[in-house]
DNA sequence: GTTGAATGCGAGCAATGACTCGCGTCACGA
DNA sequence: TCGTGACGCGAGTCATTGCTCGCATTCAAC
């Protein structure tokens, strides 16, 4: 941000552009994404846009950040209710509260995951895995039968990487051949098999 | 293609073109893939670009078919190798293959499968995965006990994607705490335990 | 050698888009 | 009421880029 805006008259301004923003993404795709397009969407004029937002960049980060942050709110939501109740029930809970989260907004997952440059969402979505990672390593590690052979960090890489991209495919590929019910049965399946071994 | 070269001049120049293509996108990135540019370090006209490539996106998209192709060729000859021989033996081969086909060029993976956009690699990548999806499908079909819970179509979706996802994050995160062998060791865990449950 | 097609060149067009700047307007404290 | 700084505007600048076109050069068949 270039500054702060103070008074509510442009706070109401950034927010419009931030919406629209948004709004611009999903609809025209990430090609159009101008700051012009932008500003005119919001009903504003590209010079106000850069007086809050040093560059393109800047916008649509805060677009960005904005969605994975929605979606790590809601993961997050479903990790706390559950607190200390770990096993099975769990891991079914958190595939399905990230399944509802990504569907909450599909287009702008495809958008924001198959448009735009990865790259772009490489800290929000490290972050994201990073958190559910830690919180499910320290769980394995303070297992009664901890020694086994899937080691703890590992482990949980291995689980998080394989949960998030079939929870992300499913919802953008929509496959006929598995149903919501019965991709969260396969997901218990795969890592209960595989903590278990 | 918008005509096809006759003489070895011109066959020659569309050669250099495409390699032009692979080298600026892994050393200037995709921003920096401009017609102009590729021509040059092409040590070609603009002009000339477009008696053979109809637009931009065409020299970029046989530079991508190119790469997908390469890996897909790498798989396909692992596969071909072990055909019969189904089972955990296989899982890993193909696994490694696909490893090693990923670790070939990590410079131009990294920027195809981070800076471009997905929808330009949705079609080559699909194929790849289709491919080996149906073959284990049909695997999975023929054993013996067949009629057991992990739906052979169901249960190939899940095993390529989590797969898929695994290798390319191994290659381009390099994480610390997973070794090459380990991670052999862990995809075999998952999804043996996956498939026999 | 001549000729016509294939090839290659590169200046330049047209469009786009990120970003600026000078000017007018508005709100608020004095 | 008035002055000042925050706010907002939008025409315009500058650079880039996708792509074309008229001309020069080379090749191969006769």
């Amino acid at each position: 941000m270039r500054k702060a805006p103070q008074q509510a008259r442009s706070r109401e301004m950034v927010e419009r552009l931030v919406t629209a923003g948004r709004r611009v993404l999903v609809e025209r795709g990430y090609d159009a994404f101008s700051t012009n397009r932008v500003a005119t969407v919001a009903g504003v004029s590209p010079g106000s846009l850069y007086q809050y937002f040093p560059d393109k960049a800047a916008i649509l980060e805060v677009v960005i950040d904005r969605y994975w942050e929605e979606v790590a709110d809601r993961v997050a939501a479903s990790l706390a209710d559950r607190i200390g109740e770990f096993g099975p029930g769990m891991v079914r809970a958190t595939t399905d509260a990230l399944l509802t989260a990504l569907e909450a907004d599909r287009e702008l997952l495809r958008v924001v995951a198959e448009e735009l440059p990865v790259q772009r969402n490489r800290e929000r979505r490290a972050a994201l895995e990073r958190r559910v990672r830690e919180l499910m390593t320290t769980y394995l590690a303070a297992r009664p039968d901890s020694s086994h052979r899937p080691n703890p960090a590992v482990a949980s890489w291995v689980v998080v990487l394989a949960i998030e991209n079939l929870a992300m495919r499913w919802v953008l590929d929509q496959p006929e051949v598995v149903t919501r019910d019965q991709l969260l049965d396969e997901v218990l399946a795969l890592v209960g098999g595989y903590l278990l071994a």
